[in-house]
DNA sequence: CTGAAAGCGCTTACAG
DNA sequence: CTGAAAGCGCTTACAG
């Protein structure tokens, strides 16, 4: 069923009827009711595909984030999905799984489909892939989120230095002396800032780095299992966790090992409702996921009017 | 950048163009390394929207599921995206929230945007609206997954009944004879279905049913928490509860009042990393999604051959 | 208030 | 091996 069949039906042109479907113009009020009545009754959708290429419009988005089952990037697509469809755009996914080739296949998948912009998280490679964003940039809307690359681009992020540094400079005011940090890999512009802050609270408050304290790991479950048995051999007495998933993994350990978590401070980029239900004492913050959503979707809006002040912004947690 | 002004550089007809961007019949070496230099140089991207009309094609499906935050949602949305990328198809994605106009809004917007298909896991509340589904599988192939409606229509789900009643049949082996069971929402095919399977598993193990061992919730947490305090009142020996964000509640209960659960035999549903994380001795199926996933799409394919044998599938656990 | 016609960016049967 | 032309399902400036 197309708009010809429907014209057929009512008796008048293509294009009467395509006003309208578009509640343009002025229809005679007879015709027009004639016509949506007749819409109704055989079921006819317009073909927006159709309508898009004629206006030279399009009205879906493309996202990509590594990873769907992290409760972290779930949370981020949630925003999107709501904030578009209250916008009345369509959403098209992609999942990278950290794998940059196949975010390059994605992110060219969505230029073909012509799609508005794109908005992404990008695999943990892609920290030094400047000329790479740069050449896409060029072709297609781009705004990143939660990850930056190794040069400013549109896109919003949370202040991932402030927030650690705020938390470390708290454990020093209670008096900790010996605080580990679990880092996550550095090619990660999130897992870095998250470790700078870390540093400089330290260095603010005149307490010695040492390198002993800081162990590396890639931001998953085993990483932080692994590296939660180590750290704990240092008598550390408190520790900052880069984030959820190696944060379930240290906890692992200390219920393994039967720890109490009254003598060691832990603290965490995220809030989530896992990990607070674990150990509720955990120190972390509450992550505005749907304004990194909201505004990463405005920013968008804003590189297609060309409008590009204003188009890198951090959310402060 | 069009594929005339491809036509126009190359010094050939548009055409041409499309023969080499399609890898169709026999163009002339020469001139197809002219043409592919000259779209590489341009950086041009054919419009697949564009070809996607002409060839009365669509190589993207809708999905939309009830929750993206949830991890047994986000695991089937995992599943499915991997699966699509594998197949190049897009996946154009909505979220219902469980809300049946929402729904029915996405499934509008994807008919409109000519997707081949839907994949759906719907809300709650859809299960007595046959008709509704009737009309929308008249418009579109739809597939159900995870949860049915109230007549058999095409999807992917597992075996809810099945999975239950052999856990509650193994309960009763071991001597238990108190079990209790949080229910969610009988709206919900798959509540329905696991609370047959413990019916069905005590009558047949000449347990007497105990309307006052079963309490109704709604899947979320707080309702594992709030009929958690409850049930445990009741002095049974084991608990079935119906999906994983209720089981996080039952065991925050467990937590706050400081019991062992060594004295009660636990199982729910689906096995999940964080709820194995948090008490390993529960009892779980671990979850197929990639089979649900890829099943759900080969159904699709299926309808839209018109081949509707075997469209309604049933995952064993 | 309404229609004929050109155009959106492609593909493809037909002809050469 | 290549091109001219019709067609995919719409929209819209133009004319009446």
């Amino acid at each position: 069923m197309k708009i010809q069949d429907i014209a057929r039906l009512a008796n008048v042109s293509v294009a009467t009827v395509s006003r309208v479907i578009n509640n343009n113009d002025n229809v005679r009020e007879e015709t027009k009711e004639r016509i949506n009545r007749i819409i109704k009754e055989n079921n006819y959708y317009p073909n927006v595909i159709a309508r898009n290429l004629s206006k030279n419009e399009n009205n879906t988005i493309g996202i990509i984030i590594p990873d769907i089952k992290n409760l972290y990037f779930a949370s981020i697509m949630d925003g999107i999905v709501n904030e578009a469809s209250r916008r009345n755009l369509n959403i098209i996914l992609g999942c990278s799984n950290e794998n940059f080739e196949l975010q390059e296949k994605y992110i060219e998948l969505f230029i073909e489909q012509r799609v508005k912009g794109i908005i992404i998280a990008v695999t943990q490679n892609s920290y030094t892939k400047i000329d790479f964003f740069d050449q896409t940039s060029l072709k297609i809307p781009l705004v990143l989120i939660d990850r930056k690359i190794d040069k400013q681009m549109p896109g919003v992020f949370f202040e991932n230095f402030h927030s650690v540094y705020g938390v470390i400079e708290k454990f020093i005011k209670y008096g900790k002396k010996k605080i580990g940090f679990l880092a996550g890999s550095q090619t990660i512009s999130t897992a870095k800032e998250r470790l700078e802050g870390y540093k400089k609270a330290l260095k603010d408050n005149e307490i010695k780095y040492d390198k002993k304290l800081v162990l590396y790991g890639d931001f998953t479950l085993e990483s932080g299992y692994n590296l939660g048995k180590e750290i704990l051999k240092r008598e550390i007495d408190g520790i900052y966790i880069s984030n959820n998933s190696m944060t379930l993994g240290f906890l692992k350990v200390l219920k393994e090992l039967n720890i109490n978590s009254e003598n060691i401070k832990i603290a965490t980029f995220e809030d989530n409702e896992i990990i607070r239900f674990i150990d509720e004492k955990i120190v972390s913050y509450n992550m505005p996921f749907s304004e990194l959503a909201k505004r990463s979707i405005e920013i968008l809006e804003s590189l297609l009017k060309n409008d590009t002040s204003d188009t890198t912004v951090e959310i402060s947690l």
